[in-house]
DNA sequence: CTGAAAGCGCTTACAG
DNA sequence: CTGAAAGCGCTTACAG
């Protein structure tokens, strides 16, 4: 005859220790007293189990094992962290125009840090999101590290040194700054394209930026600009927003007035570009490339659709968040590291809606 | 002659009561007890005044306030957690698939959380990814509740309610299982877009579904088929992945064979519309929508750049996003609440891509 | 209103 | 290899 088994899970330890073994306790989820009780061993045995590496008798982790399946016993995560300091919890920043342009690096981030058991927290920002804030809610939950495609000021990186919280920028490069960061070379990739541009004999160039506060546009936009500069040639910066729609009506305004017309149009984005390209073909039913090129930056998936066919960069994504993720891991493990930049060239894409020489 | 101060932050309690007001220690985060300390009072005052609608005097808090402006003090989100056992955290668990889909849900779930000062850990799934692994990290984690658009089996779902984990599905509908969901009314949204197609005069229709393991495609394709059934229409069911690339591909076959040619694809997804859309004109100088129709599903940004104007249908995701944030934290806050579906209409597109009456 | 004390569920020296 | 014990940094009855 069986005996009845009551469950008693996570009962305060004096009435867990004078509970007999066959008894335990539903609804609350079971500890390591409960699984040593089951068991018959103590809890740090218990414990050990857990503990990649620790030493532990076979006969003991046999006990241990079983009791702990029938229990569905999981080492609390939150217990751990508190008594271990390392939550193995990163906190990830990311702008929502960068994972609305990305949503890749997230998934990818997921798959890096999976693989080392580490979590993410994710915190998305908007434009009105005071990082102060976000940083502060960071700080709460003890993370073991953060990777930050957003901005920060000189001191909210500080602040995070301070903690020694290692920090790993993606795609920030904070160049007169010993901070961590990977980044796409956006000055270089740019500067490249307008070169191409260049040697295929175009003259009037609109260079069409993202948001000002965008450090990724900024570093783009000085790259071609850069090129063009004490060349014969014609320029105009305009302001965009990285938006679709801004871009048709910035091309508009462009087309509608600008003389002489230009001959390229030189995007900071591709979503600007594609928008750029639609109201040229469209509206004014623009020869492109022939008679005016058109080029992006970025490599998203609609640069490849059978309409578009962008002439872009393509920024190597998945190489970048491996980098960041490696790096981070580094000096969580290691914190006397120094800080290190990495810079990843993009690569072209030639597509038909310019022709590069 | 100002005291010198030395940090001494985080030192165990019997060092620290030992210490004098004024000496603290540098390199590691202030407790509660180097708040109390300072202050001068207990560090259950210390607690109290970080416990939103406790009784402090304005005195003691007085106090308390400075002295943790002064080390820096916020309060650890992870001891919180351990002994109050709410961790403030929430499990977001989505496919990487809905997430390059629909970038925004991330954005708006954070924004909303964050307002009830929730965070988000997040699981990104490919199709690779084992649901039953990522629950047992997601309980290491003394999650307070799931948001889950992602498969889950009727087990997985159980094994949420046995540990009395709130659960609410995002764009899953689980009609045989009481658990609460969100859903867009995929089948009523794609029923009503076929009609309109059929009033139009359209009579040899192709349906592309998604993956066949996603629910939400299959939902979508059995309002298209419902509604096609019996007429004295043609109908050919293709399965599709929701990429652009296969919805091309698919769209060539059919023209390339199918006798009579149709006059009406219908795609489980706007990014395969798109796909089949400039394949059809670039490819076949099809006449869309006056030989042709072609209807998505989403209301993706390029669904209403200047080259497609998509008819479609458009979930509304924001309005979904805060309705399973509402239902989580209200079942977070009260368990015994029942189950609750709540299925949301999509409103249609009048794009220039299907005529519909 | 305030403080002493117990306890959340773990990890980790320490002694055996 | 194993167990008893201290302690991570909090919250929350409890008594005053």
């Amino acid at each position: 005859m069986p005996t009845e088994v009551i469950y008693l899970k996570g009962m305060n330890k004096k009435a867990r220790d004078n509970t007999p073994q066959n008894i335990t306790f539903e609804g609350k989820r079971s500890t390591s007293y409960d699984v040593a009780r089951v068991a018959g061993v103590s809890q740090s045995a218990v414990s050990r189990c857990f503990k990649p590496g620790a030493s532990v008798s076979a006969k003991t982790r046999a006990k241990v094992e079983s009791a702990a399946k029938a229990l569905g016993y999981q080492p609390n995560a939150i217990a751990r962290g508190l008594i271990s300091g390392r939550s193995n919890i990163v906190g990830v920043l990311i702008t929502e125009l960068t994972n609305l342009n990305y949503p890749q690096i997230l998934a990818e981030l997921n798959r890096k840090f999976d693989e080392k058991n580490i979590h993410i927290l994710l915190f998305t920002l908007d434009s009105e999101s005071d990082v102060d804030k976000v940083l502060e809610k960071v700080w709460q939950y003890q993370v073991d590290g953060i990777i930050a495609a957003a901005q920060f000021t000189d001191t909210q990186i500080s602040a995070c040194q301070d903690r020694n919280i290692p920090l790993v920028f993606y795609n920030r490069l904070y160049p007169q700054n010993t901070v961590s960061s990977v980044c796409c070379d956006h000055y270089e990739g740019e500067r490249s394209l307008v070169e191409g541009l260049l040697n295929n004999g175009r003259k009037s160039f609109v260079v069409m930026s993202g948001p000002i506060d965008s450090s990724v546009s900024t570093a783009r936009t000085k790259g071609a600009v850069a090129q063009l500069k004490g060349l014969p040639v014609d320029m105009v910066e305009l302001e965009g927003d990285y938006s679709y729609e801004r871009a048709c009506s910035l091309t508009r305004d462009v087309m509608g007035s600008a003389n002489p017309k230009p001959d390229a149009f030189v995007c900071t984005n591709d979503i600007m570009a594609l928008g750029c390209l639609d109201t040229l073909r469209i509206e004014y039913r623009a020869k492109v490339p022939k008679d005016i090129s058109v080029v992006g930056f970025d490599g998203v998936d609609a640069a490849a659709w059978l309409n578009y066919d962008l002439t872009t960069v393509l920024q190597p994504l998945e190489r970048m968040v491996e980098a960041a993720v490696d790096m981070l891991l580094e000096r969580i493990e290691n914190p006397e590291l120094p800080s290190e930049k990495r810079l990843f060239a993009g690569s072209i894409r030639h597509g038909s809606t310019a022709q590069l020489d």
